[in-house]
RNA sequence: GCCGGGGUGCCCGAGCGGACCAAGGGGACGGGCUGGAGACCCGUUGCCCCUCUGGGGCGCGCGGGUUCGAAUCCCGCCCCCGGCGCCA
């Protein structure tokens, strides 16, 4: 038992309710937690005394001499077998009650998370140089400089057209409405150029993380039931999770549900860690809790791609390797010149996993808003203790568990829709980023310097 | 999908209804020996609970069942190997 929300909520409920309290849930769940952990150990000590009678019995019988002494005994062991009977129900009963319970507790917040709801999310750095339309300028200034961060920014005086727009309209590259019509809100398809574009985001990003070490992986797109139960708390399962008809598979939202839980049951060694994986994958999500927002064009949709970076640590590395993957992701969208601002997401927006949550959120010039493209999470050992991922340390095989981190390299769709604003000259043509240009000069067919609008197009 | 074989501790592997409650080996860890290393010797090496230099319970793919007693018998599921079929 080395799990640190158990030994916590054993040692210091209080200490545990005040973490809870930041996340602005409930904090009663910790007296019950306490409660039913408590009434737990005490039936289980109970239970195993009769056990224990019981099993000194048992063993007697098969040396037992008589006949008649073998029927004494036997009969003895039934009667404590009936008294047990009851009380092995209670003890599931309170088992199962103690399972859900402590499953259902999130992970302790870092003390370097600010404390509120969403709004009191902080963005600490920002870089590039954004296109800020002049309307949006008061926008602008509000959601940099009222935090103290200072961007060289560049005013304009046309406003972008928004990526839906360009999408469907001035590219003529995407049809959510057919897609509306066969599959359902939220879906999309993507033409040509736009899907070189999301095939070179990708490789991009597969090629820089690659060459830092990170673990190429195609993972599973689907997992069952008690695994993705563990990887994830019920609120992201009941808003995100996709359940295949008739099987006990779940699609998943992100690679890093099938990364997570590649070490499901296993015990990891303190000298082979750090273990950082790339995973490439399709993600599938719901978006149950999104209501109506970004209802148009495809930055909020069912289906994706995305490269997660994903890291099994010590964990007096994990703050360390956390920093190390939001830096990756900030390496990513300078090279592809996306101005951006880093937030430290509040406790209250944490979810249940993360102790601490950057966000990378790229300036969009249609909108005229930070939008998230990135979200780095230091999960400590909330998942590892639900997956059963063992940390061993060679020196006196001491056993606790691992922490893992997680975050994202690239979302295709959604840096497309960054891309589509921020790269959008007045008459309506999108320059590709340089860095993006070598994983489709190699294709005829695919764009080389610029996605051209429709009309303008010669052929 | 069908037929046959199989899943034992970190790994290999014995056990196939009860007799110190998984033999034996390897690896790892701790200690001894050494100037240091190797070899060698001793010990530890599944999970959980407690009144924790000790005591106890549960563990043999997962979940049920039979029995006073199951790694061992029965049922369902999962996975692996071989063969047949199907398929990109």
């Amino acid at each position: 038992m080395t799990w640190t929300i158990l030994e916590l909520l054993r040692n210091n409920p209080d200490k545990l309710k005040e973490h809870v309290k930041k996340r602005l849930m409930d904090p009663s769940i910790v007296d019950k937690a306490y409660n039913v952990d408590l009434k737990w150990r005490k039936m289980l000590t109970k239970v195993n005394e009769i056990r224990h009678r019981h099993n000194i019995i048992s063993r007697s019988i098969g040396k037992a001499k008589s006949k008649e002494e073998r029927m004494k005994l036997v009969n003895e062991a039934r009667n404590l077998l009936k008294e047990l009977e009851k009380l092995e129900t209670d003890l599931k009963r309170l088992e199962a009650e103690r399972e859900t319970i402590l499953y259902s507790l999130p992970n302790i917040v870092d003390d370097d998370v600010p404390v509120g709801d969403e709004s009191a999310s902080l963005p600490i750095e920002a870089w590039g140089e954004p296109k800020v339309w002049s309307g949006h300028l008061n926008a602008f200034l509000d959601q940099t400089e009222r935090y103290g961060l200072s961007m060289n920014y560049k005013v304009i005086e046309w406003k972008p057209v928004g990526h839906a727009d360009m999408l469907e309209n001035v590219l003529g590259l995407g049809d959510t409405i057919k897609a509306g019509e066969v599959a359902g809100s939220r879906f999309y398809y993507l033409f040509e150029d736009l899907v070189w574009l999301d095939f070179a985001l990708l490789l991009y990003a597969i090629d820089k993380l690659t060459s830092k070490g990170y673990r190429l992986t195609i993972p599973p797109y689907m997992l069952r039931y008690k695994v993705m139960g563990r990887v994830i708390d019920i609120e992201t399962f009941k808003d995100a999770i996709y359940k295949i008809e008739d099987e006990d598979l779940y699609l998943i939202a992100t690679a890093e549900h099938p990364l997570a839980a590649l070490y499901y049951n296993e015990e990891l060694y303190d000298d082979e860690l750090p273990l950082k994986l790339l995973g490439v994958s399709p993600c599938f999500r719901k978006e149950a809790g999104a209501g109506n927002r970004d209802l148009k064009g495809i930055f909020r949709v069912h289906q994706f791609h995305k490269v997660e970076q994903f890291i099994y640590s010590t964990p007096e590395d994990s703050k360390k390797l956390h920093y190390e993957l939001i830096n990756n992701a900030k390496e990513l969208f300078q090279e592809l010149g996306l101005p951006y601002r880093i937030v430290n997401i509040a406790s209250g927006d944490l979810g249940a996993c993360a102790t601490k949550k950057y966000d990378l959120e790229v300036w969009m010039p249609a909108q005229g808003m930070f939008r998230e493209m990135v979200s780095a999470s230091n999960c400590t050992d909330w998942q590892a203790y639900r997956l059963n991922i063992r940390l061993i340390r060679r020196k006196g095989m001491a056993r606790e568990y691992v922490h893992t981190l997680n975050s994202t390299a690239i979302a295709s769709t959604r840096t497309i829709t960054a891309i589509l604003e921020n790269y959008q000259e007045p008459d309506g043509t999108v320059v590709i980023p340089k860095v993006l240009r070598k994983y489709l000069e190699v294709f005829d067919k695919a764009p080389h310097e610029a996605i051209y609008p429709k009309r303008k197009k010669k052929e």
